[in-house]
DNA sequence: TTATAATGATAGTAATACTATCGTTAAAAA
DNA sequence: TTTTTAACGATAGTATTACTATCATTATAA
């Protein structure tokens, strides 16, 4: 048995249903090669044209821009953590154990599941760490926020402030104490491997440390709470 | 008495010194209105040419291109910020209450002082919240940090990480403490006035809930180390 | 069998991100 | 004071980006 997971997206982020043809797969399947590899700046959809073997007209029949692109696949992202936090948290009665499961997920390295899906969810993981934050970091935040762009975002983080409030009904930020673990799983995987003066990780076992890092400052917060 | 604060520059930011010239100055101060005004993306140097009453050229003469102007913008936000630290913190000998003057000058908004200057700190203030994060999340980063292009948010960070390994000397993360400081107080200020679900802030006293949430999170990890 | 929809191919445009040249002006050196 | 140099303004030009438009072809569905 194979069951295929999907996510639902939001239709103002594209023109034509990418998941509803083969070149729309392709199109998402290489731009998150594309970016992974070029990075946001550099990407265009003409060169994302060259790579599928089509041309640039047929990828802006999908999507307006890179920037709804770019919303696509992170929120994209966070539907699917969301799924991975709901599927690994399932019938697990005490919340701190919950809450620890929450951390691992968010920083652990996503290793590959099948390669035949059309999104490869390793590579998808280090574009969210290096461009995720683009998606809303823009002008125009507030007219996306209206179309309900980061519906996905808000909902994982509303689910993260729920399993809080389990370990800790009196804890009082929640949703700020859900965005900044968030938010720092991946900041801090940045650091590590870029910035490393930033952090206290070393080059081995990093990925121990900062999980180590994020359960640190989540349970002293909840402990702490009167 | 007035006495002018002078921020050491990484030469390798610029082609000419902004601040050696008229011209100069009207860069630094315009770039800052504009991009406060307009945001990063839609920011050119031919816009900006236009503000000032010269010629892009003109720009290019002193910046290679956008980005090396933002990390220029960035990096003498951060030596301010590290200027402020030291002269707030002065003559208080209790490590806690420096860590909650720090957390205060990072999260507050910054009042003007005398219009007289180049740079205007509320503003550039408005625009490292915006923008900040992305002098260094690009694909340069590496090549960038090479040439010390980081070093002035290293040093704040190193500056807040040994306030608080004064505040609690067994504490094991205080550089990633010290970034995660740094960047919520940012973050969350963005999140509470473009994407409030997901923080726990009101409209109303907004800055003082941050704050308080900043030095809950901190002393509550504090307080729990060994 | 005929509509309809998706794609491929090609063209075109305005804006962006630069680089290069040249004449003028203003300040510094001789 | 004259001469040299440096900075600036003005203009031009190029490759790339970020699109939009048109039309022929192919595959699918009515």
């Amino acid at each position: 048995m194979k069951l295929q997971l999907q996510i639902t997206m939001n239709e103002a982020l594209y023109l034509r249903d990418p998941e509803s043809s083969e070149l729309g797969k392709k199109i998402l399947k290489q731009s998150v090669e594309l970016i992974y590899k070029v990075g946001f700046e550099a990407f265009t959809f003409k060169k994302l044209a060259e790579e599928i073997g089509t041309t640039e007209a047929g990828i802006y029949r999908y999507f307006e821009n890179k920037h709804k692109l770019l919303v696509y696949l992170t929120s994209w992202y966070w539907g699917w953590l969301e799924f991975q936090i709901s599927f690994h948290t399932n019938n697990i009665s005490d919340a701190s154990i919950k809450l620890k499961k929450v951390i691992h997920l968010l920083a652990s390295t996503v290793e590959e599941h099948e390669d035949t899906k059309y999104i490869n969810e390793s590579l998808l993981h280090q574009i969210i760490i290096s461009e995720g934050s683009k998606a809303y970091l823009t002008k125009q935040v507030g007219e996306d926020n209206k179309q309900q762009f980061f519906k996905p975002y808000k909902d994982l983080c509303a689910v993260v402030g729920t399993i809080i409030l389990e370990c800790k009904p009196s804890y009082k930020y929640p949703k700020s104490l859900a965005s900044t673990i968030i938010e720092m799983a991946h900041f801090q995987n940045f650091f590590m491997n870029n910035l490393p003066a930033l952090t206290d990780f070393g080059v081995t076992k990093q990925e121990d440390e900062l999980i180590a890092f994020l359960n640190d400052l989540v349970f002293a917060s909840l402990e702490n709470a009167k």
